[in-house]
DNA sequence: CAACTTGCTATGAAAAAGATAGCATGAATC
DNA sequence: GATTCATGCTATCTTTTTCATAGCAAGTTG
């Protein structure tokens, strides 16, 4: 269960698609407005994604790792289908404040 | 980008999963042991993942919804795609903890 | 009516996330 | 060679979320 536990945390997944659709290497700086987050998020994803191994950091920047690179795929696919799915629903309650 | 919002919050993934493989529909605590969570969290997701019209709850407990079953080939080939990975890295640093 | 199940809510403490400021290092510019 | 700029963070503080546990109301069972 560890990959969603890791995935499962804020800007996880967001990282990892930002990154997946970046076709060069990210800085951290670009990274973090891409992803719309604060450094100290941002950093501790990193730290988190790199000990994972699927993601690098070299002098261009941060890129998906080989690894982190097989993922692509579903989550592509995962974006797809939210965008489906969000405007299959457009108009609806929002669910993110759903309380 | 309100689907990796909704997915990247605790448990999210894990009740879809949870659901995804169960045969039959789920009680409250039934889903709470198999999701390893407390009552608290798991009302709460179950709460937004019924607005997100991706769960439903009957007499019979808590199950997918149809949209929610569109999603289960995404979610168990990432579980697949986990369980890969996990294998190929068995023994390395733990990554749930990279701190 | 006592025991059990189900679907939660309440509460307090701990952990994570969010927001913002700022620092060290190195390269480019004046 | 001082100054500006970009990069990759760390520090700090506040807010939000999660965790852990207890417990209650309603319905069912024996």
């Amino acid at each position: 269960m560890a990959l969603l536990d890791l995935l499962g945390r804020r800007m996880a997944l967001r990282v990892l698609w930002e990154l997946s659709r970046a076709e060069e290497p990210l800085t951290f700086r670009a990274l973090q407005a891409a992803a719309e987050t604060n450094p100290s998020v941002l950093n501790r994803r990193l730290k988190e994604l790199r000990t994972a191994r699927l993601v690098d950091h070299d002098d261009g920047g941060y890129r998906l790792s080989e690894a982190g690179q097989s993922l692509t795929p579903l989550i592509l696919q995962l974006h797809a289908w939210a965008d489906t799915w969000a405007r299959s629903r457009a108009g609806s309650a929002s669910l993110t404040r759903a309380r």
